[in-house]
DNA sequence: TCCTTGACGAGAT
DNA sequence: CATCTCGCCAAGG
């Protein structure tokens, strides 16, 4: 299932990192591109979790762009429901809607 | 093989 | 803070 892209050893290490982000914190694209020791590939993080299947138990929502924002995707109401999963670990949204990364941003 | 696209990032204006 | 430009690298047309 879940037919992949062909240069996938990448999409399991960048999968491994995400699910070892605790409940409560976040890492951002570019975080996680580096703690895979691909420092410049913080897109293909992207790409990893939009071909990520239903099934795979993946904290996807806690991953956020360099900024500290839910990264639009422009799926129905998906950023939404992110930020509300977020909320409800404990994350805090600025008034401009984004997360200090000095606070929540986990260092794998 | 060339060109465009993209859940990104950093720096300049 | 809002925009713009440029760098990055794989996928797909």
């Amino acid at each position: 299932m879940a037919k992949p892209l062909t240069t996938n050893p990448q999409h399991a290490a960048f999968l491994a990192i995400i699910q070892g982000i605790p409940e409560g914190w976040v890492m951002s694209y570019g975080m996680i591109a580096r703690a895979a020791g691909l420092p410049r590939h913080s897109r293909h993080v992207g790409v990893a979790l939009k071909h990520l299947p239903e099934g795979v138990k993946v904290p996807w929502w806690r991953v956020v762009n360099g900024e500290g924002r839910i990264s639009a995707r422009g799926f129905d109401g998906s950023d939404e429901r992110q930020r509300l999963l977020l909320e409800e670990e404990g994350v805090v949204f600025s008034d401009t809607g984004k997360i200090d990364l000095k606070r929540f941003g986990w260092m794998g």
